[in-house]
DNA sequence: TGGGCCATGTCAGGAGTTTGACATACGACG
DNA sequence: CGTCGTATGTCAAACTCCTGACATGGCCCA
């Protein structure tokens, strides 16, 4: 046997980040459903507003999800009125899709909710040390590859 | 307007922290596809390892995820062989659960694909950062309530 | 003793997500 | 010019997970 016991999962980086993760995804399902969206749909709204234009595969990579998931999210948005997605394509079969008014104004409503949970969350953590935990995470993601 | 531009959503301290469970949640899913085991499923394992007899609600608790989906993973389990529910209750409704020899094989097995991730993540992050990270986790993961 | 309260296990239904597969479109290269 | 490789959008099916609801069992306290 090993000289020493090994230490529980419970304690390894990845449980400490599946944890933190859960818990944050948890407050935002919470936060979000009043405004009627789901998170990847909040995602989504928030990567569009960021970046117009974006097709569904790189929504999909920007929201952690399949491009298969993310055709489902954006057909719902698009029937609520939220996105428009352009019927043809300009380059390769990459379809743009933007934001609508309706969109805009409720990812802003929505987005209060969510600010103060990153907020909240954040104060949790020592000012002088928020830089680096967020390059950790970064180069975890990175050493993790995509 | 406000004079200076916010932030991008991507850019704050939840998309990361998303980013880098996904990330890991990616390469576990692969890792433990050839073990016959979903992620739950694995934490399941892991959890019964480390506390023997722990309810289906405690379980649920521990793997972040529901009773009722708890209740889908431990019927999967005991279906495989590799966990035994009590038929009976000692105390309450809380029906206690082991693993069977099956079902340490299984982990011990399914254990190095997972600590290998784990290692090579926690090798991204400096040393001398490793416990204020797992901390600031913690107090996120409080913050944000159980 | 009895009632209020909380935790647990479970059933039913639905919503979200994934894997697998296929067709289409562009770019690189021989 | 033709072909291979890559990327995209989409369909189909299965799986996973969640919300909502209900019944049961223990605990506290009047």
């Amino acid at each position: 046997m090993a000289q020493h016991t090994t230490a529980p999962a419970t304690a390894m980086l990845g449980y400490r980040l599946k944890r933190a993760a859960s818990a944050l995804r948890s407050r935002m399902d919470e936060g979000l459903r009043p405004h009627g969206l789901t998170v990847p749909q909040y995602a989504t709204l928030e990567l569009l507003d960021a970046q117009p234009g974006l097709s569904n595969a790189e929504l999909a990579r920007g929201a952690f999800v399949t491009r298969q998931s993310m055709n489902v999210v954006l057909r719902g948005l698009a029937d609520g009125g939220l996105v428009r997605r352009a019927e043809v394509s300009e380059h390769g079969r990459a379809l743009p899709t933007h934001l609508t008014d309706d969109g805009r104004r409720r990812l802003e409503a929505a987005r209060d909710v969510v600010f103060a949970l990153d907020r909240q969350m954040t104060a949790a953590v020592p000012g002088r040390r928020l830089a680096d935990l967020l390059t950790d995470l970064d180069a975890m993601a990175a050493e993790l590859g995509r």
